[in-house]
Parts: C-alpha cells; sequence; structure tokens
DNA sequence: CTATTTCAGTGTATGTAATACACAGTTAAA
DNA sequence: TTTAACTGTGTATTACATACACTGAAATAG
C-alpha cells in the first residue's frame, strides 16, 4: 500500500512553519493527561478517519442494497495479506476475489489507507481471554507477551505497516486492555499503570522483530536455514572489521551450555523486564505515597538531537 | 516505496510447501547459536541485496567517470525524507535533485528496494560516543537508549518502514556495537549480553512509536494539539464502551501530582526495563555458574497460534 | 401508483511511479 | 587505434490508485 504514502496523520502542509518570529511556543511534549483529557472532548473532524473502525455503519434507507459489507471487504483483503502478504492487496485484487470490480471497494472505502487501517485493527484480533486465577498479574502479562508475540508471527504482514501511523481501533485497544487488567490488584495508580502498558508492550512489540522477519520468510515458502543464513551474512561482516570488536567477539565466542531457541530467548528477555516491573510494584507497594522517579531525572544529554 | 511490495527475503514462491506428505521436518526456531554459526560460512548469493551497504565499490577501469556516487544518491534521498516523508523519495524525485534523469540513479542503485535500505542504514547514523567514565553501564544504557529514540523522533520516516525486513547495514550494527560495549565488565557471558540487546533495543524500539508518531506530525506542520485531539479520540472511544472498563477507568481517573511528559515517562519505563537488567547482573555476579533461566520455563500455551 | 431521490456497481480515463530496453557518447585497456 | 565496458538519456511498458460519469435498483413522497 505504498508505507508512507499517505499514512500518517495529514496536516495543512505548507503553513508558515509555526509563529514566524517571536518566541516560538516551545513545543513541549504533551503530558499523559493531555492526551487523556482530550480524549473526553475532540473535534468532531478529528474522529473521521479512525471513524470507520468504530462505526456500526446503519444502513441507509434509499437506494439497491449492498452488496458486501464492509467487514466482507475487509475478510477479503485479510486473507489476501496472510496468503501473499500486504503487497498482494491491491484494491482490484481485494475486489476480484470478492467476484466485483475495483471500483466497487469504494463504495465501502473511501480509499485504500481506510482499507489498510481496517485490516490491520482486524489482523490484529483480540487476546486470549485471561486466565483462571485471576490476580497473578505476572504470570498474565506473560501470557500475554507470548500471545502478542504469536499473534504478530501469525501475521507478518502487519510488521510491514508502521505501527506508529495506524490509528488506535477496538482491537488494538482491547490489546491494551488486557494488560490494565492484569495489572488490576498490583496497587499501582493509574498513571503507573499507563507506563507499564509503555513498558510490556514497547518490549513485545519491539522485540519480536526478529521473530516476525523468520515467520515471514516461512510465510513466502522460505527455509529457515535461507533465512539463517540471510541474516548470519549481514552479522558476519562484523567479524575482523575493526568498527565492531565487542559485537564480533560476542558472535565468535561459543557460548557454553545449552543455547536458546529464539522463543525461549524471547522468554528469558521478557522475564528481566517482568523483574523490572516486580521491583517496582514491590518498592510502591512498600511505600506507596512515595514519588514515583524522584530518583531518575530524565537525562538531558543525548536528547532531541 | 510500497511497503512490502518488494521488501522482505524473496523466496522461491511457490515450492510444494515443505516435505508435501511425510513429517514435515518440524520447524524448531534456530538458536542463536544457528546464526552466529551461519554468520561465518554463507552462501555468496545471499550477501547480494544488503552488499552495497559495505560494498567500498572500486571504480572499475574502463567506461566514462560517473558523475555521482552512491552516497550523493543517498544523502539526496535522505533530505528528500527529511523533508517530506518517505513517500517524496521517488527515483525521480531523488533525480531531479541531484540534476539527472530518473534512469540515471540506476546505475547506482538496481532498484529502488536497495536505494531504501541504503537510506535506511544510513539514516539511522551511529550512536553518540561512549561517555567517561567508562563501566557505568547503567548510565551508557540509559544514553543509549535515549539517543536512540532521538534519532527515531528526528528521523520519523525511519519508522515509515518495517525494520524487520531491512538488512542490517553497518549503523545498525554499531548502535549494536554500543550496547555491547556498555555491557562489558558486567560480568555478563556472550549469550547473555547479547540478549540484553533484544531487552534494551526492543524496548527502545517498541517504547519510541508514540513519540515517533509525534515528532512525525510535527515534522509534516501539525500541532501537537491537532495530534493530542486525534489520538485522544481513539482513545476516548473506550469510554463507555463496556468492551474496556480497565481502559476507560485509567483514562478518566486524574492522576494526581504532577503528570509526566512522554520523555519522562520514556525514561520512567526505560528504568523499570533497566531495573530488570540489573537485578539479573547482580544476581548473575552472586552465583554466575547457575543455569541462566532454569525459573522460568517458556509458556507453551497462546503460542505458535 | 408514479415520480423522485439516493445509492450500488461498472466502465473508462487519468496520473504517478517503477523500471525494462536500446542508444549515444566516453574512456581506458588491448 | 580499436574496442570493450560503462555512463547518462529518452522512450515505452506496466501496475495501481482513483476520479468521474453512467446505469439501474430500491424506497419514499406525492
Amino acid at each position: 500500500m505504498a508505507a508512507g504514502k499517505k499514512r500518517g496523520t495529514r496536516a495543512p502542509k505548507g503553513q508558515p512553519e509555526r509563529g514566524g518570529r517571536g518566541a516560538p511556543p516551545a513545543p513541549h511534549d504533551p503530558t499523559h493527561d493531555d492526551i487523556m483529557r482530550a480524549a473526553t472532548r475532540v473535534d468532531p473532524e478529528l474522529r473521521r478517519r479512525s471513524q470507520l473502525l468504530w462505526d456500526d455503519r446503519t444502513r441507509p434507507t434509499r437506494g439497491p442494497k449492498p452488496g458486501l459489507t464492509p467487514d466482507d471487504v475487509v475478510q477479503a483483503a485479510v486473507q489476501l495479506a496472510d496468503e501473499d502478504g500486504l503487497a498482494a492487496v491491491t484494491m482490484h485484487a481485494v475486489a476480484a476475489r470478492l467476484g466485483f470490480t475495483t471500483m466497487a471497494i469504494y463504495r465501502y472505502f473511501p480509499n485504500k489507507e481506510t482499507l489498510i487501517d481496517a485490516i490491520v485493527d482486524a489482523g490484529m484480533g483480540t487476546p486470549p481471554p485471561y486466565a483462571e486465577p485471576r490476580g497473578l498479574w505476572r504470570a498474565e502479562l506473560t501470557r500475554w507477551a507470548h500471545a502478542k508475540r504469536a499473534m504478530l508471527c501469525a501475521r507478518p504482514w502487519l510488521a510491514e505497516l508502521p505501527f506508529v501511523a495506524a490509528p488506535h481501533g477496538p482491537n488494538w485497544l482491547s490489546w491494551i486492555e488486557a494488560v490494565v487488567d492484569a495489572l488490576s490488584g498490583t496497587g499501582l495508580s493509574s498513571a503507573d499503570r499507563g507506563e507499564m502498558i509503555g513498558v510490556i508492550d514497547g518490549f513485545t512489540r519491539g522485540a519480536s522483530d526478529t521473530a516476525v522477519s523468520l515467520a515471514r520468510v516461512r510465510a513466502r515458502g522460505g527455509s529457515e536455514q535461507e533465512w539463517v543464513a540471510a541474516v548470519g551474512a549481514d552479522l558476519g561482516r562484523s567479524i575482523g572489521d575493526p568498527r565492531f570488536p565487542h559485537f564480533a567477539a560476542l558472535i565468535t565466542t561459543p557460548s557454553p551450555g545449552p543455547t536458546r531457541a529464539m522463543d525461549e530467548s524471547f522468554n528469558f528477555c521478557l522475564q528481566r523486564v517482568l523483574d523490572g516491573i516486580e521491583l517496582y510494584i514491590n518498592r510502591n507497594a512498600a511505600d506507596p505515597a512515595r514519588s514515583p522517579q524522584r530518583e531518575e531525572r530524565a537525562r538531558s544529554s543525548a536528547r532531541r538531537s
């Protein structure tokens, strides 16, 4: 879908670059609260793009009955992506699969971007239900992270899109909801639970890349040997290159003991992250009143370019 | 560049789907060692794609002198992306900026995909140099994570591409090298340091998405109010929706105390992750012989779909 | 019951982009 | 000097997204 061709919030381009003269209004980053506050009262115009993800479009009265539903279209598109990757999702291919002509799709989605938004949300699905017994936040987050990773591997084309630009649809929210739910009973404040979303979801998404890459190769009929060879080829160039002494040493040092498969490796990393969360939860329980993060002033070096 | 149009390792499509009959060879995930071992001896054919990222192309003898270098092309492309996003990087635009015709670019890069690979690696740059005094791994990783995040925000178009599919070029490696370097002296084994790459890099990349999203809107002339409103609009739909009770509660609960700006929020999350790493390092130092991760068998539920 | 309105699906046309191909001019080696 | 190897260009092809106008159906107003 021509990544970045249209994706990303469009804005009135070409305006005189904020302020022009005088003191520019110091683009301070919005706080969490800014966002949350905005959630309650929003310019209706801005709702348009993600509208289709939430609408239960009520059939208008006049005119002939549509031969399709938006959902039919989404399903067809998802199937195409599953089979042959995102590149196979052309308006024509989607329409053909449904037995219609290209332009028919435009009766259901105003443009391809919107359709892609929809299949991203649809492809994400919903997280597995909360396991009994409830209250074991750590086990639950572990389950969640593995499920999310498995989901991403099962639909590698989701990773072909910048997550950044995708609007947050109901399925996206359902994954987040599951995290918040799992963190109930930890004694964390709302704000802190909000942060933990960033920790666990950020890690899971970012750390799944390699697995997704492998999954994609598999999906296209490639063998994992091919994949290993290709990745190994890139990494192997570090050997003997004076710029990468530590990394070269790392990959040439034989590791003692059994080595981890990718899944085990992910889980190992995940447990380190959860250790960090656990530490905070316990510290927080011991002294809930203490200002969170007094000790770590955000480093000012190496930031904002 | 039509994300996914061509990206991703290509493989001989259409082969009879592994095995056809009999026991399929149980696609076990490759271990870290598999990859590393492959790094040393590789099918030269597979090197082709990322070749351009590593080659110091020696000028062949015959023929007229080229009017450009691959680097000129990359620079022009990066500038275009910086100015108007990835969509502005067309072969024609790149060529025009250099005063050549479209097809001239193909003398330097065999196709657009390869060029994009190159500008991704180039756009990533290199991490800031190790700060004195050396040996403070935690401070160093903090610096590193902030720098990487800042880099991603400064070039939001990097996030418009699936990182997954990008070949690992020298700049990519230089970021990894810096992490491994920072972890020297922690007493971690090679294997463990390899895992930590996954923890810190995975987290940093994944957790930067929101900031990158904001950065992109800014880059296109949008105000942060717009962005806040748009994101808030999506999140706000959870309010009153029975599917998202916890999340709705989270965003409607006023948080006591000062709220965190996005940068602070990132740092807070980062410190949780580093807590987890620190815990492991200390535990490991106390008993380095112990089998890492005996305690956490990878969960088998909710995996591999 | 008929006229009118509103909408579904189609066919055609346009614009953009990647890129294959063949040619013309250039340079250094044979 | 000849010629192989290579650079830059112009032209043509192809794939897609999508605008636009048309046909016909369905429901409602009169």
